[in-house]
DNA sequence: ACGATCGTTGCGCATAGCGCAATAACCGAG
DNA sequence: CTCGGTTATTGCGCTATGCGCAACGATCGT
């Protein structure tokens, strides 16, 4: 909606490639260099770029350290982390933790797979909504319109032959894994690679997060990964009642 | 040095202390309502900030992806990290390394204490460079007008008796430290706690990082933790080397 | 030492962003 | 269920603000 302030931050993402001088920047945001020079610089003003020697621009540090502060206001995360490491070391896999935000799905929380082969996700990163198991559980329990209106307005990418293919197969989905209180994507994103999943839930019911088991094809079986289920849904339960104990909805003034 | 980004840039740390409504925002900002709400929505656009169900605003999820990948592309830290756990699990004590960042001196890796007793520091952070060890280091590096520029700019809070008193004092510190080729902090920014830190050299021998271990006196004294020097400037050179070796200056192309 | 490239500055014009005030959604209380 | 109070949202007219331009200056490579 604000023109200048869209532009600004149109060059974090671009920085987030790679550092870029002044020339590249002007040119990839379609404006002049005294444009992109006025806007660099109020962005360097607030530590969110930093030039370097060579005089190129890259991300600053308090991008890093705002990042931090909102991860440690997260407080699913905060009380959900140990529960992950603890899974963790039970069953070895990658744990991750994700929520909704907008109509987006994001980690925000992961332990690494003890094993060597490990998978590509990142904090932060949109997960693929119509096939992961953690975004299964977490737009399940959408109100039905939002469902409806989400379901519609989404792509469907067929990365495998096994991805949900429409919005009506994404919606009858859903409304299985709400009724069964969990979800798998088996081989839905990766071919080889298959998840189960559980619902962390507020104090008063609603969805907050989910958090899931990953594991390629080649270090267990599908069947042995569902296996795991119980001990997931335990764990789930676990950070939900502490979840809903230590933080109904308040939050602490500053 | 453009105003509409400079404001909707500073409600980013504004949110960072907790969420906040239109109206909060609007006042802490000094701007009419109008104006907050069209800055918010833009960085809503953006995914910069986030609005919870209660209708408040918190800091969104991209920027922890953008945070990500800002560190990912550090490519000192990516290459220390390894060394910082090797020397974490050979001392025991809290490992961090620093890197210069305009005027501040940032955390950029931290590798937590086995003992139970931890110390407050959080990556991204700017540290007490006027007595912090990897500070020291960093700013003895600076080529002669800069350190004094700096040197004079700078406050010299007192944090505890031993901390550094003034720019004199920290600029004759700073020698010391150059020809040295090491630094210490001795108490000097909490009162029990100390620090030894060794540089961190690219290829043309300047200092690019610094990394230092810190330990409570509860645990080992000052003299003890001296003993560790040797493994610290040893554990630095080796990133060094390996830096030096795999990254001279340049940058993969997108 | 010279030319090319890239960053920086000052300026006048037009637009983009501002505050205002009216409207609309929301919430709690009676 | 309705009624105040509170908070978010919209449209609008004014002027400050951010824009592109073009001239200048720094920097680098050869």
């Amino acid at each position: 909606m604000s023109q200048t302030v869209d532009r600004a931050l149109s060059i974090l993402p671009l920085l987030a490639e790679g550092p870029a001088d002044l020339g590249q920047v002007a040119e990839r945001l379609g404006v002049h260099k005294s444009t992109a020079l006025r806007l660099l610089r109020t962005l360097h003003e607030h530590g969110m770029v930093y030039r370097q020697s060579d005089q190129r621009y890259r991300l600053g540090a308090r991008l890093i350290a705002l990042a931090q502060e909102a991860m440690e206001n997260l407080d699913i995360r905060e009380i959900g982390h140990p529960h992950l490491v603890r899974l963790n070391e039970q069953c070895g896999h990658t744990v991750h933790l994700a929520v909704l935000e907008d109509d987006e799905v994001l980690y925000i929380d992961k332990v690494e797979s003890r094993y060597p082969v490990r998978m590509y996700s990142r904090i932060g990163k949109p997960v693929a909504i119509t096939v992961a198991a953690v975004a299964k559980l977490l737009l399940a329990d959408l109100p039905e319109p939002e469902r409806r209106a989400l379901a519609d307005k989404l792509d469907y990418p067929m990365y495998t032959a096994r991805s949900t293919p429409n919005g009506p197969a994404f919606l009858r989905e859903l409304d299985k894994v709400r009724e069964q209180g969990w979800a798998t994507d088996l081989g839905g994103h990766e071919e080889s690679i298959n998840c189960v999943a559980a619902p962390v839930r507020g104090a008063d019911g609603r969805v907050v997060a989910a958090m899931s088991v990953s594991a390629p094809n080649v270090v267990v079986t599908a069947e042995e990964l569902l296996t795991l289920l119980p001990l997931v849904r335990r764990t789930a339960d676990a950070i939900s009642g502490e979840y809903s104990g230590k933080t109904p909805v308040k939050e602490a003034t500053s």
